[in-house]
DNA sequence: CCCAATATGCTCAAAATAAGTATAAGTGCC
DNA sequence: GGCACTTATACTTATTTTGAGCATATTGGG
């Protein structure tokens, strides 16, 4: 073993930073998208070059690209995952150099959330219309996804395979009995992209097995640019599993809200119903906000108090976040 | 905002992949480590190119020269952060290429740890001294480390700033009645990096502040090449957080074990003491083992049963892990 | 047989959680 | 002003989970 690697021939590799720029406004979370320029392709995460020579960091160098492109000004910035497979360029696959990307999350407030010229605010659950659970189990997944799927599981004869694959199919969309977990987002994206049930699979050169484009399609969310909805899989499931311990949520709310807008945030994101008195009360007994003393007449009922996040929260609670069940049965 | 980003002038980057491979042997977590070939270098992680031609991702290419270097054949793989900060490789400041490190995390069984030629394994805590409390607090935390930091936070004039250091030192140290979270070994690390209590510190052309490097080094733990010791934070930090919601321990279990065992190598990862009536009640409880029916008879007291994974865990609970208290109250 | 050492079983109080019911304080309409 | 309606907030209760300790079981060695 070498301790260090040959430096001779340079990779050929090209380098590139995304984005998943996040926020909630009232009812929805949303992610900034650049619109597709030509009638033939897709929208697309904002993504720009990393440039060595200016940034002494990738994340200083993702933060300056976009507030230039954007005019936005990142607060709360996280590394994602490097993407890094052949197919994720279909113009690689040909031989060209390899194109890499190192994905970022970052999370900006309603307020600052303006709308860059190109470029649009997305309901996140456009894109993944399976991942939405605030209102019940979504239809689609039992009336199209669920079909597809035993179809792909029936696609292959090896019984070993087969089972296989319905093991992670009942693991990743909580079928037969299994929960379903909200942060498996990823997981069950790449199911659906294996399964031939999302739009981005027949660009990739690959065969498509089973399902009917056209049937199947327009239920299965909005396609992106490349493996870009790949990588906004990743970021759900990060940013799902983060707000139970790191009060990340704050970093979307405007300075004061009232415990109902900061409930319909979390579960914006969560993708699931909470229970409102015990919503507010775990969120006192945490300490994770404290009373402006100000109220909100917009809710027109009783009005509502105004709460700002107390930032010491950090500082004496190990984890501070919205403990929430993480898994929840179908039934 | 360009949906492409300009492709022509290929970035100067090189790109590798690094990996820490860990195991836990009877009693303590280890870690595959690089010996130093010349009298002046430092011990590194493994690593090696990635060849785009050769591999599909950057996944199956790790796997590949891991074996070919080691014979080690990687279980668990886990993709950890991208390293690319421009002080990470001193070559590079001068304006040579960027370097890129990919790191991976990858866990294989005791077992199957040999010891490849030119590298060995070495105890984490030999580099992380601070982060054992097996056996309560460790002394060079309150004796060395303290006292470093506290110098750090008052070697600043500017009172905003000192504020800033003193929180984010309670903070990563569970100082002045702030628990100590065991997940936050990154944090602690960079914090001692910056403060110039690591013998790494003096090598990147910063300057060094503080402390007298003679007296503090050598208790600081054994320093590596680069800012491999930063990665390995990365991944001990994430490791100490995956065992609490997935079975990843079972990666580096034999096949039978008794609970007492499974009790040391998660306390090992863990970095601190559990309660063992409960851990067997946990372990049972959430349904992660089995009985095999045999005993081991090795403990030297009553025989102990020998069990094994369940793996049907896994469809059973959202988030099978073992359990433990996040933070702990330094007294 | 008694003791040291380890494994395993069980109890019990405290804390956290889930799911309600009850009450408070506004709005708009008549 | 009274009433229906809406939303906010307080409080109750049963259940589960956790933390900590005590008690018992099963071995080997003097």
């Amino acid at each position: 073993m070498t301790a260090k690697p040959l430096k001779g021939p340079i990779q050929a590799v090209i380098l590139d930073l995304s984005a998943v720029i996040a926020t909630v406004t009232s009812d929805d979370p949303r992610v900034l998208l650049v619109e597709a320029d030509e009638p033939n392709s897709r929208p697309s995460l904002p993504f720009g070059p990393f440039e060595p020579a200016a940034d002494r960091t990738m994340e200083e160098g993702l933060r300056r690209w976009v507030t230039e492109q954007t005019g936005l000004n990142l607060g709360y910035v996280e590394q994602l995952y490097t993407f890094g497979d052949r197919f994720r360029d279909p113009d690689a696959i040909a031989g060209g150099p390899r194109s890499i990307s190192v994905g970022y999350v970052a999370l900006v407030r309603q307020t600052a959330a303006r709308r860059p010229a190109g470029s649009d605010w997305f309901d996140w659950y456009r894109l993944f219309p399976w991942e939405d659970w605030r209102h019940g189990q979504p239809t689609m997944l039992e009336e199209v996804l669920r079909p597809g799927i035993v179809s792909w599981i029936n696609d292959v004869k090896d019984i070993t395979a087969k089972r296989l694959r319905r093991e992670r199919a009942d693991l990743a969309f909580g079928f037969s009995d299994v929960g379903w977990d909200a942060d498996r987002v990823l997981e069950r994206y790449e199911l659906l992209y294996e399964a031939g049930l999302v739009a981005e699979t027949i660009t990739d050169g690959r065969i498509k097995t089973g399902q009917d484009q056209t049937l199947t399609h327009p239920w299965t969310g909005l396609p992106l640019h490349q493996d870009h909805r790949r990588i906004l899989a990743t970021a759900l499931g990060r940013l799902r599993g983060k707000i139970r311990y790191r009060p990340v949520i704050f970093e979307v709310m405007p300075p004061a809200f009232t415990l109902f807008e900061l409930q319909r945030a979390v579960e914006g994101l969560a993708g699931a119903p909470l229970h409102k008195q015990n919503f507010r009360r775990l969120v006192a007994a945490e300490g994770l906000v404290e009373p402006t003393g100000r109220v909100s007449a917009e809710t027109g009922g009783r009005p509502a108090e105004l709460f700002r996040f107390r930032p010491d929260v950090v500082r004496e609670r190990p984890a501070p976040g919205v403990r929430m069940p993480r898994g929840k049965r179908t039934k």
